[in-house]
DNA sequence: ATGGCCGCCCTAGGCGGA
């Protein structure tokens, strides 16, 4: 039986190239130090992961799921956890989730779908599986379904920013895919499925702009600061007492060489 | 105010990102 009063600190970061950015995110985890970093976008098969440095830096237990050039899961960990069973979704065999069970917790890393350019899936075949890939989140942990119970945290790149203040122009990107009401209620519906907590705006009021990612088509993606808010942490009712902080780490996406995404961390006292 | 920028791939233009 494990019993702590310690804060795990768990993290969420698209690094777009875990190969190309190993030292990045050894940076980060020798800097911001989270018990827990999940990955997405790790764009690198099993055989090829860059073990040996997070192994070095002390995160010593690792549950990766990647393929070769797209998509990709990982999450690295200082202190032990079970591997869980992923799911597939959409009859894909894409990697977009990995599962694991940290102080008998459940965290759960999710990189849902981008969904192409248009935001019809009778025009675009990639928005309709985004949307389909929500349907399914939503039902495997709804009533019905048959996801783990218990205390849980799902993070990772859900690519939406459903509310008005996660995007830097609520009016201009109604008709963008990340922010069309179709995906922000399809989003809600899996929020929904669990009471889920958002973590960001369980801190940020919903009047203050939030963002996890700036595109690198910007020449000054700070300046211009046109971001989104894709990068999500939600928890289970069960853990809103336990929660005590929550950090958008803007300054990791000004890093040399960034990934568009800046990394998101929760703490908890568990 | 939308720009055109990234990273990947059986190395070079095409795909996917969002």
């Amino acid at each position: 039986m494990t019993s702590t009063q310690s804060p795990l600190r768990v993290a969420t970061w698209n690094i777009n190239s875990v190969r190309l950015r190993e030292e990045t995110v050894l940076r980060f985890l020798r800097g911001h130090g989270p018990d827990v970093l999940c990955l997405q976008e790790t764009k690198s098969p099993d055989s090829a992961f860059p073990h040996d440095g997070f192994e070095a830096a002390g995160y010593v237990h690792r549950h990766v799921r990647g393929e070769k050039g797209y998509n990709g899961v990982a999450i690295l960990s200082r202190i032990p956890f079970e591997p869980l069973d992923h799911r597939l979704f959409c009859g894909r065999e894409d990697c977009r989730h990995v599962a694991a069970r940290v102080n008998g917790i459940t965290v759960h890393n999710f990189y849902v779908p981008a969904g192409g350019d248009v935001p019809d899936r009778e025009k675009n075949d990639k928005f309709g599986h985004k949307l389909d890939f929500l349907a399914e989140m939503r039902d495997w942990f709804g009533p019905d379904g048959d996801a783990p119970s218990g205390p849980s945290i799902l993070v990772g790149d859900l690519n939406i920013a459903p509310h008005e203040h996660d995007v830097w122009s609520h009016k201009q990107l109604l008709k963008v895919v990340s922010h069309t009401p179709v995906e922000v209620d399809a989003l809600e519906a899996v929020r929904a499925s669990r009471n889920w907590i958002d973590v960001a705006r369980h801190y940020i009021p919903p009047e203050e702009k939030a963002y996890s990612w700036w595109s690198y088509r910007s020449k000054d993606w700070s300046g211009a600061d046109k971001g989104r808010r894709l990068d999500h942490i939600w928890v289970t009712p069960d853990l809103r007492d336990g929660l005590t902080g929550y950090d958008m780490l803007r300054d990791v996406r000004g890093w040399e060489k960034p990934s568009d995404h800046a990394p998101v961390a929760v703490e908890l006292s568990v």
